[in-house]
DNA sequence: TAAGTTATGATAGTATTACTATTATATTTG
DNA sequence: CAAATATAATAGTAATACTATCATAACTTA
């Protein structure tokens, strides 16, 4: 529950700003547009300049609360992921049976974002977007190693863990669990993104189904008299 | 066995390049040395500036070549792809029964790759490495689906339904072959990498692991009272 | 082998990016 | 109200991602 309530306010790396844009409007600002530029124009063509000029600021202020876009992919990625694991946490919390618990889990995290908006200037609908075509971009570098130390990657895998947990709790004898769920959380990214533009390439089409393609995955490698 | 005649000499999409890289001896030098070059510095870091000064050739002559760096990585993935695809079909063709030709695939597609020349100027250890790093970039863009029309995933399309064809001749009544080959075939690249960089969350760290899993994962989710 | 063709190399130039630095002007706070 | 702080405006730099031009080298073929 301490952790519940911590992840509320989406507790971020302090290292990934230099500023916390959640402690000015401004820094809100900047948080909810970016997620609207990026969304429309993808992050290799977003640029600070062109956000100072979106928000009628200037690309110096922008400067004063990140480092770089490489930064600023990486707090609204860890926003995503903070966000997406309250809602686990909060979702699964109360359940008791361990197999209804992994389902609802991956339910919730194979599922495409519907509209929310408990935190008024963060649109997750689009956030999700960009987490689906961008966030790989956010390790896949020379400098994942140092960035990883340093943390900035600490919420996601926090995540995995959880997944990971349930999973063991689920069968205890399962030989990959962290494997299962790092493949279902970047899986699922992957399926989404496939549906939108490598349809060929998925069975995932409906509203729906990449949560059941998951589901089947995980609950078939589980408690199986094939294994060990 | 056409189409295995003609991967030999991997047939890549022409409209990728701007000259044929193979056609000449500072084509394969652009190509053999870009490998040595993303490998160590990483896509972002590498362009053509560096390249050309790398090989004693010059900037200009790199873009005759390919129009720019985005190119050259659909080139060289591609390559990797159709060099994948030829070594599946050469190894499984004569392996009749449909569950150890799959298992076959399977294992061809999720092990490290292992030291091979057969192609004297393209280092397929260090190629295999880049696409575990970089392939992503190459389809994560606003462009995706005009170079999808212009056929430069192609390759990695037909692996991805070589594999889905297997599956389901090993099970016809499995809901989603596809889903499960293209979960495979990036899956894996995402288990090497979290090996490499994100220990926690894998449990593949010896040898042969991704493999073992993915092979786990996929007959399990096949023949499978539970499902239907 | 001379003449034409094509490939490569060298150099220069442009627009954009990803910043840093400086100074001016608001805005907040004590 | 003064002092501190945040923001805005402007300028500048090094690097990137090219394009264009021209010279020269190498190959081709008549």
């Amino acid at each position: 529950m301490d952790k519940l309530l911590q992840s509320v306010k989406i507790g971020i790396n302090e290292k990934i700003y230099i500023k916390d844009p959640e402690s000015t409007t401004l820094g809100r600002r900047i948080v909810e547009e970016s997620i609207l530029m990026i969304n429309a124009m993808g992050f290799e063509s977003f640029n600070f300049k062109k956000l100072g000029a979106k928000i009628k600021s200037n690309e110096s202020s922008v400067y004063r609360y990140f480092e770089n876009k490489h930064k600023l992919l990486l707090y609204l990625t860890s926003w995503y992921w903070g966000w997406v694991e309250y809602k686990l946490v909060f979702a699964t919390h109360n359940i008791q049976d361990p197999e209804e618990k992994l389902k609802k889990a991956l339910a919730l995290v194979t599922s495409a974002t519907k509209y929310d908006s408990d935190f008024s200037h963060i649109n997750e609908v689009l956030l999700s977007k960009i987490v689906i075509n961008e966030y790989s971009k956010s390790y896949l570098t020379k400098e994942v190693d140092t960035e990883n130390k340093e943390g900035y990657f600490v919420i996601y895998k926090r995540l995995v863990n959880r997944l990971s947990t349930m999973i063991s709790t689920v069968d205890a004898a399962y030989t990959y669990p962290s494997s299962l769920a790092s493949t279902v959380l970047e899986g699922s990214l992957h399926q989404h993104f496939l549906k939108d533009h490598f349809a060929s390439l998925t069975d995932c089409h409906e509203k729906g189904d990449p949560t059941n393609y998951f589901t089947e995955l995980v609950f078939n490698s589980l408690n199986n008299k094939l294994n060990g």
